[in-house]
DNA sequence: TTGAAAGCGCTACCAT
DNA sequence: ATGGTAGCGCTTTCAA
């Protein structure tokens, strides 16, 4: 194993120099910078992680909380981890992944042995216990989403709301007056409730005041009740010229595969919005218009917001990126 | 922060001693370890992770390599990583994820460093560059998966040529004589060539001692390609009687409900099998039964393996698991 | 612009 | 069965 002091030796210099050298903390001639780059590459040197972490303040590992719930959605949920993986990287830092049993004592563990400097919390829930841990540890932390209390956290999540209240009034403009809607699953809506019910609660308030109809369903990851669900929104909102969906990619497949096999054609019968979609709605049979879930965006300021705390910034507060409207055809205009 | 010197202080013994009764590296009286236990918890006694790397011989991280693909199946990706995290954490090691920017350069980075123990390579293919990373760098690491060149590495798999004939074997006994075959992607193919040429090749041969007939097709991820592999199973193999998905869930799904569409009823009419099967396939709409592939396993073997080799062992070599078949009642005998 | 040296908190060797 | 202490390799004062 190289150390800096054979660096140092080979380069003539002090281990402090190397040291300076490389962090560039303080400046350095250039000849003797160039002498140090040299020895660097000749012995390709790689300080010691554990004596960084020791010597130093920090220790460029940043720890991810991602627990896999029973139903979860596992391409979305790699998305975000592979989000996360990269912004952090982007800023030199490491990410230690933390699943399940390690819900809240993970985190806990990696923290106090300093272990890592900050934590990403995915998945959060309106309930969810690690806000508390992060509260009372002073970990660096960011959260992805928005649990109940966000008192003292930082937090970074998609404007549910408005995107709510964006998907009526796309649909709108083109004319429509009757929407359905097919929802994340009822068991989805009980545990994650904040964001699922901002956007239901948003969507239909505006709803309301356009005097436009609606009919939400909720079905489960099972493929018949899906087919239900699809079969119930055209008996309940017969006149219904438009659906939106707020659910993850294999219901959407379903369901617009149900409806084809039912004679409703897509997007000449029924327009059809795909909201907050974590997926490639272009990548479908029928590329859907939609209103994205930017997660890239989310995971990097997440990272950013939990390195700045590292850096020693204490600004809490909550982020909501505005929703964003992508045009793929699948939204035609009433006759 | 709690140091080990504030906890012996606490306890009324010296530092060595709360190391080794922490360690348990050596005899400590009972008496001694209650005192020390109990000025563990009372002061939340965490060791610091950064001076036990560098004090220690090792930093109890393990680094996941698993890039992934532009057409990876993310669900079955994430199935993976989640187990070696949960292998990992059972031998009291975390991990540390490596994405795509850093297929070859975070292995050497985090080795090099001394930041991780070992490496646990995912996503092997046959000309796989990470076998010769670990090869030169000498790192302690396990391959789930078989490269091209296994010299001096440690690696498991499923014994994809057995499952192939074990296929095959399976059907024949239920008198099934024309056998069809939806496959991976050919992109797939061509890339992690190993797993899916060992069981296609196994699986020609054991039918062609059996004189059964086969067709074996490979759509790509695209639906409406999906679909026209069906019918032409349908129409190259009329009197085919039995299907075998070797591939993705979506494809299965997408696949079945097109063979139902057709009037073909499974498993009335015919038989399926879903060999090395990553998903549950008790899931699906009509069970399947299934030669599943077990990750859960191979992600431990591998951790196992590579922890082996920090403890010092030195005995590299390539473990196949043998093929499993669990009976969901998709095969039925033919008349 | 550079160097010397004091730790960082722990492990493990050498004593007793 | 327990204690003293020398490092582990680096960062960062303090001095020059």
């Amino acid at each position: 194993m190289v150390t800096i002091h054979e660096v140092a030796k080979a380069a003539g210099v002090s281990i402090s120099t190397v040291s300076y050298a490389l962090s560039g903390k303080r400046a350095i001639s250039a000849t003797t910078r160039a002498r140090i780059d040299q020895a660097v590459a000749e012995l390709d040197y790689r300080p010691n992680a554990g004596a960084r972490m020791l010597a130093g303040a920090r220790t460029n590992i940043l720890a991810l909380s991602a627990p896999i719930r029973e139903d979860a959605h596992l391409p979305t949920h790699m998305r975000f981890v592979t989000a996360v993986v990269e912004a952090a990287r982007a800023h030199d830092d490491d990410v230690l992944l933390l699943a399940r049993d390690d819900e809240v004592t993970g985190i806990r563990r990696v923290v106090d042995s300093s272990l890592v400097d900050g934590v990403v919390v995915l998945g959060v829930s309106t309930d969810d216990e690690r806000a508390e841990v992060v509260r009372r540890s002073g970990a660096a932390a960011a959260f992805v989403g928005v649990p109940g209390d966000t008192a003292g956290l930082t937090c970074i999540d998609l404007d549910f709301a408005e995107a709510g209240r964006a998907s009526v009034r796309q649909l709108a403009a083109a004319g429509h007056r009757s929407i359905g809607v097919i929802g994340h699953p009822a068991t989805y809506v009980e545990r994650h409730t904040g964001f699922i019910r901002r956007f239901a609660d948003a969507f239909e308030d505006e709803c309301r005041a356009a005097g436009i109809a609606t009919l939400a369903l909720y079905p489960s990851l099972d493929r018949a009740d899906q087919r239900r669900a699809a079969d119930e929104l055209l008996a309940g909102l017969p006149d219904m010229t438009a659906l939106v969906f707020h659910c993850n990619e294999p219901v959407v497949e379903a369901v617009l595969a149900h409806l084809v096999s039912r004679g409703v054609r897509v997007p000449e019968d029924v327009s059809v919005l795909a909201a907050c979609a974590s997926y490639d709605t272009d990548a479908l049979e029928v590329p859907l218009s939609t209103i994205p879930l930017p997660l890239e965006e989310m995971c990097r300021g997440a990272v950013e917001g939990a390195v700045r705390q590292v850096d020693g910034a204490r600004e809490p507060g909550v982020t909501l990126l505005p929703p964003r409207f992508i045009d793929r055809g699948s939204i035609r205009p009433v006759p």
